[in-house]
DNA sequence: TATATGTGCAACTTTTGAGTTGCGCAAATA
DNA sequence: TATTTGCGCAACTCAAAAGTTGCACATATA
């Protein structure tokens, strides 16, 4: 099944995953060692993302070694410009609360 | 049950109701008449989103007017700002690859 | 070759979450 | 006051997802 990145990035352990491959590649069983569960619940929060195209296998002999894929963190990042501007026109609607107090005082 | 903000944008619909309040308050009513589905399924939804934070009741006699809550958006970018660092990285990999193919061509 | 190790896949259980129907309550309206 | 309307809450069904154990396979290593 196709994944969805707001899906994947939803879960608690997945976001862990994706912090730590921010700093470096690792594999399946150095991830679960992370973690208090078992290698094959790990493995399936890595399937998940790399369905998704979040990280990137490197296969070396037996081991793989998972990536981040940064530019799909973009997607993410796409989706929340729409509401950028909101920041500021909320930013702009609390000047106008505070200047309609400073008026109401007078 | 306290909601995650990253749980709360994991549903399809409600990223769409907040897209919806980016541009306008609406009551849940007004929302529900946007999806197919009824009027307490998207009641769920606004459940969610308010509990989180994500949105903010504005109380009109017996309507409710949701208002998009900007600030608690910037969450997310907040923590997108631990991977923005990478994007670039991932630009300089890319140029490094491609001298390296540019030399093992010479 | 025999054994140990790293990994993915399948079957299963349990939990979570999306959607429904039905209800009660408060505010508007006749 | 009686009725309609907007809303939230609870109980229920059903599907999806998180976690487990068990297994098969390929690659290292003795």
């Amino acid at each position: 099944m196709k994944q969805d990145i707001f899906q994947a990035i939803a879960d608690p352990t997945r976001r862990a995953i994706l912090t730590l491959l921010a700093i470096q590649a690792l594999t399946p069983n150095a991830m679960a060692g992370k973690f208090d569960m078992t290698r094959q619940a790990v493995s399936k929060h890595i399937k998940v993302l790399h369905e998704c195209e979040l990280i990137k296998p490197e296969y070396s002999g037996r081991e793989i070694y998972y990536h981040l894929n940064a530019k799909k963190m973009q997607e993410f990042d796409h989706w929340l410009a729409q509401f950028r501007q909101n920041w500021e026109t909320q930013f702009n609607q609390l000047d106008n609360l505070l200047s309609t107090i400073k008026k109401q005082k007078k």
